[in-house]
DNA sequence: ATTTAGCACTCTCAGACTTAAAGTGCTAAA
DNA sequence: TTTAGCACTTTAAGTCTGAGAGTGCTAAAT
C-alpha cells in the first residue's frame, strides 16, 4: 500500500460515508485533486480491488468500500475529530438515579439523537449478589416497605400489603429476626428450611414472611439476569442502503433478541474501561448485522455501576464521530 | 340494508380480514354458497358500493371494505368469540408490583403476543399529588434512602448520598422536620422559604436538604407526566399491506410521540371501566393512522391505579378476538 | 321483478425490449 | 508511468405485450 493508494482507499471511503453511493474514478479527480487523470485512479482501483479493500456491486459501476477496507481506514487511516469534545452527557438528570435503568435510558436516547443510530446499552451484574442487609419500613396502615440492601451497594425495595394488622413492633422485631437470618445469603441458600425456621420464631404472620422470601428471590434472580436498553431503533429509516422492509425488519427483530444482541459486547468483555472496541461486519459475529458497523466501550455510570455502550450503524458510520462520542463519554466519566 | 347485502358485505368483511386482498363475486359464491349466482353478487356488491360500505382499489379488481363497512360489521354483523374466555392475564408476575411501569409492560408484551398487534397502555394520572408523608431510613455508612408517600397511595422513593456523615439521630430529627413541614403540600406550594425555613430549624447538613428538596419537586413533577408503553409494534411486519418501508416507518413514528399517541384514548377519557372502545381509520384522528383500528378500555391495575389499554392493529383486523381479549382482561380484574 | 349466462371491457402483473447514462478496462501513444 | 480515447457492460426507466382476473351491462330466462 502506497501512500497514493492510501489516498485513494480514504476518498473512496469519505465519499461512500457521505453518499451512500458508488464512487467513480472521476469524482475521485473532482473532489480530491490528486493531479493525476481518472485513468490513473482506476488502475489504482483495480489493484485495490485486488487487494479486498473495494468491490463493485456490478462491472461497470464505481467502487464501495469492502469491509477490509474500513478495518484498513480504522486503523491507520482516519482522521481524529476534535470538534465533539465539550460533550456534557452525563449532566443529565443526574438527580433522580434510583432508578439505574431510567438513568440509562436517558443516556441512550441522547446518545442516540448525537450520533443518529442505534444505542445499546446494558449494565453489567457481577457475581452473585448477596443480601448486605434488610429493613422493613411502616408506610400506612396496611403497607410496609421492604428495603434490601445488596452486597454489590445496590438497594432495591418493594411495597408490602398486609392482610393483618401489623404493628411497628413487629414489623422492627420481624426486621431484627430476618437480617439474624438472611444477611450474607444468596440465592442459593435461601432454603424452604430457612423460612421454617424463621416462621418458628416469628409465627405471628406466616403470609407476610412467605411474600417477603418470595421478593427476595425474585429480587436476587434479577440481578443475574442482564437486560438491555436499546434506543434509536427508529434512525436506520434515515440509511438509504436500508430502504427494504426485509432489511428494517431483520434489523429490528436482531435488535430485539438479547441473546444475539450480547454478542456485541464480546470483545470487551474483562477489558479497561475506555477502551474502544469496533467491530466492522462480520467481525460482530451476528449475520443479519453483516452490514453494521458496532463501536462499543466499558463504562462506569453513578454509584460506580458498570456497564457496557454499543453505537451500532452502517459499515459506512461516521467513525471519527462516533468514536469521539464514546470517549468523551468516558473521559466525563472519570474527571 | 336487506339481509342478503349484510351476508355479502359480512363475507366480504371476513373475507378480507382473512386474505387482505380484494373480494371476488366468485369467491364469495364459492366460499359462503348463498344460492346465487355471481352475477347477482356483483349487482349487490355495486349496491354495497353506492352505499360506502366497500370499494374498488381499480375499476375491474374486487371490493375491499371501507371504514363505515368496518363499522357497520362492528355495529351489527359481528359474532361474539366465546373461545379466548379462559385468559388469565393478570397472574404475570403478580408478586413484584412495586414498579407499576415493569408491571404494565409484562402486560402490554403479552398482550401483544396473544393478538399479533400492538399494544399501548398507559397509566392514569389524577390531578395533582400532595406528600401524605415521607420517611429517611438509614442504609449504608453514606446512604440513606428517601421514602415517598403520596396522597395517591403511591409509594416513590431514592437513594440520597451523603457527603459529609449524618447520625441515625440526625435522621430521625431531619425526618420529623420535613414531616412536620411538608405533609399535605403540593408541587407549587413546596417554596424556597419553605426550604430556608427547614434550613434554619435543621442547619447541619444543608446540601442534604437542597438534594431532597430537589427530588421532591421531580417526584412530584414525575406524577404528572404521564408515559406510555407501547409494545409489540414489530407485529407490524406481519401484515401484508404494509409491506412498504414508509408506511412502518410512519407507524413507528407515529406511536413513538405521545402526543399523537394520547388521542387513541381520547373516546374512553372519564368513561366507565370495562367499556370497549373501538375507533376505525379516520376516526381516531391520528392522520397517519387512518389504515389502522384502535380498540381500547379503561382498567384498573393493582393498587386500584387506573390505565387504558389500546390495542392497535389494521383495519381488517381479528375484531372478535381483540375485543374478547380486552373484555376478558377487564373481568379478571373485577374477580 | 329477479336472476343469470355471456361477453366486452378494464386493469394489473410480469416479462421482453429499447435507449440513455454512467462507469469501467484496455490499448496505444505521450 | 500516465493519459486520451473508445469499446464494452450494466443499470434504470420507459414502452409494449399478452395472460389473467374481475367487473358491468345486456338480453334472455324464471
Amino acid at each position: 500500500m502506497d501512500s497514493r493508494k492510501e489516498q485513494i482507499l480514504k476518498a473512496i471511503i469519505k465519499e461512500y460515508i457521505f453518499g451512500a453511493e458508488p464512487v467513480s474514478s472521476k469524482t475521485i479527480v473532482n473532489r480530491y485533486g490528486l493531479n493525476v487523470s481518472s485513468a490513473t485512479i482506476r488502475s489504482e482501483m483495480a489493484a485495490l480491488e485486488t487487494l479486498g479493500y473495494i468491490k463493485q456491486p456490478h462491472i461497470s459501476s464505481g467502487r464501495v468500500p469492502a469491509a477490509s477496507g474500513y478495518r484498513y481506514y480504522v486503523d491507520y487511516l482516519m482522521d481524529s475529530d476534535n470538534i465533539l469534545n465539550e460533550f456534557n452527557l452525563l449532566d443529565v438528570n443526574t438527580n433522580n438515579l434510583k432508578d439505574i435503568n431510567n438513568y440509562l435510558k436517558e443516556v441512550a436516547i441522547i446518545l442516540a439523537g448525537l450520533s443518529n443510530y442505534t444505542v445499546i446499552i446494558t449494565e453489567e451484574k457481577q457475581g452473585e449478589d448477596k443480601i448486605h442487609h434488610l429493613k422493613l419500613v411502616g408506610l400506612l396502615e396496611d403497607k410496609a416497605l421492604l428495603v434490601l440492601v445488596l452486597s454489590s451497594k445496590k438497594v432495591k425495595d418493594y411495597v408490602l400489603s398486609f392482610m393483618e394488622k401489623i404493628s411497628d413492633d413487629d414489623l422492627i422485631k420481624l426486621t431484627d429476626i430476618l437480617n439474624y437470618h438472611l444477611i450474607d445469603k444468596n440465592l442459593d441458600s435461601i432454603t424452604l428450611e430457612l423460612k421454617q425456621e424463621i416462621l418458628n420464631i416469628f409465627p405471628d404472620s406466616p403470609l407476610l414472611v412467605d411474600e417477603i422470601f418470595k421478593i427476595i428471590l425474585i429480587a436476587l434472580n434479577e440481578e443475574k439476569n442482564v437486560d438491555f436498553i436499546v434506543e434509536g431503533m427508529k434512525n436506520i429509516f434515515k440509511l438509504p442502503e436500508f430502504n427494504e422492509v426485509k432489511k428494517i425488519e431483520s434489523f429490528i427483530n436482531t435488535l430485539g433478541d438479547q441473546e444475539r444482541v450480547s454478542k456485541i459486547f464480546d470483545n470487551i468483555l474483562g477489558q479497561e474501561k475506555g477502551k474502544i472496541d469496533i467491530k466492522i461486519g462480520d467481525e460482530i459475529g451476528i449475520e443479519e448485522l453483516i452490514d453494521f458497523t458496532v463501536i462499543a466501550t466499558n463504562c462506569s455510570f453513578c454509584d460506580g455501576i458498570q456497564g457496557k455502550i454499543g453505537i451500532i450503524g452502517p459499515t459506512r458510520m461516521f467513525y471519527e464521530k462516533n468514536i469521539t462520542l464514546l470517549e468523551s463519554l468516558f473521559k466525563k466519566k472519570e474527571e
